[in-house]
DNA sequence: GTCTATATGGAGATAGAC
DNA sequence: GTCTATCTCCATATAGAC
């Protein structure tokens, strides 16, 4: 790859962190793509330049974040224990809970609003969503329980981080993460 | 109260209805007046005798969500024990799983686009989860659970049917609603 | 590649006849 | 009370200079 596709793929990230980061907080349809230039620094026209439409930006971000996920979750295979890879998601929740409290979880908000919206798009949101569900369905297979078992627990503990999300931002109140983190803890102890 | 008050009054409570109806379905944001309207079969600029902004019209909604949410919890204090009441809840979330799987919970959906939107409206929104947390947390202390335990346990399950809702939607996938419903009563057994 | 200026369409809200 | 017609604003998207 040349130097310039290297910069120019480089500033491309750079917009679509800045559009994951407004969408996150307004979310995608009350964004304007004014708003998503502002955020990166650029002249709204310039956008275009980049992304033909509005649901190419969207796109994007999507694919950025299942890139991200696959990241770290190769990171987690530094941890032996599948017991400690999925406390190390949970965690995750954990330290994101004030940013959640307040604009909700990134994927799960994304995809209650583009499933709305019909179509592929709404589909497409969904690919994070499902890839932590697939992983987590994974780990539970790695602590020995069989197919069925593992697809039930993970469908709990994603449903559990989802809805805990949900009713963070409802409520403003970072602390009911803490208090469903403790107690999917106390739960995946007991299993 | 006159006859031609209640007659006003049942044609807001319809029109309340169809913008319920349509707004659930494609989310407020991208809802216009004009969905609202055709839904209620009534000229677009009508709907402005009854309510002066878009924003009336949601809280018009959320106030009779409200109202339909405590109409329904005195009905199940027939039930006499309080795991059956708790029971009665999760088989609202079976009962709806295919328009759920479609659309979302109305109640949560609303809640994650209205949160992003800032605002009293948000607040507003989180009103009639505030209430089923509130009540599905006296239901666990009618149990014998202390006020924290009782809390935590309501948070859970509320947490649950919030974040079953929103992955059914976004797999569009009504059996995912089932899955979970089954594994929250056993573990409701098992407390 | 980045910018300013603008075309185009659609949304909330209003006016005023009936 | 209900309607049609319209005002006004704003968002996406485009055009074209630099």
């Amino acid at each position: 790859m040349k130097p310039t596709q290297a910069r120019a793929q480089e500033k491309e990230l750079r917009l679509i962190d800045a559009a994951s980061r407004v969408i996150h907080k307004q979310g995608f349809v009350r964004t304007t793509l004014g708003d998503i230039a502002q955020e990166a620094g650029i002249a709204l026209g310039s956008l275009y330049y980049y992304f033909k439409t509005k649901d190419d930006i969207v796109r994007a971000i999507v694919a950025q974040r299942v890139r991200d996920l696959r990241e770290g979750m190769i990171d987690w295979e530094r941890l032996d224990r599948a017991a400690d890879r999925i406390d190390a998601l949970i965690q995750v929740w954990v330290n994101t809970r004030d940013v959640d409290a307040l604009y909700g979880c990134p994927i799960g908000s994304l995809c209650y609003e583009l499933a709305k919206q019909g179509g592929a798009l709404g589909a497409l949101a969904a690919e994070p969503l499902r890839l932590q569900l697939d992983w987590a369905k994974q780990q539970f297979c790695d602590m020995g329980y069989d197919e069925n078992a593992a697809g039930d627990l993970a469908l709990h503990l994603i449903t559990a981080l989802q809805g805990i999300s949900l009713l963070s931002n409802a409520f403003s109140d970072a602390e009911l993460i803490t208090r469903e983190a403790r107690h999917l803890r106390l739960w995946l102890q007991q299993l």
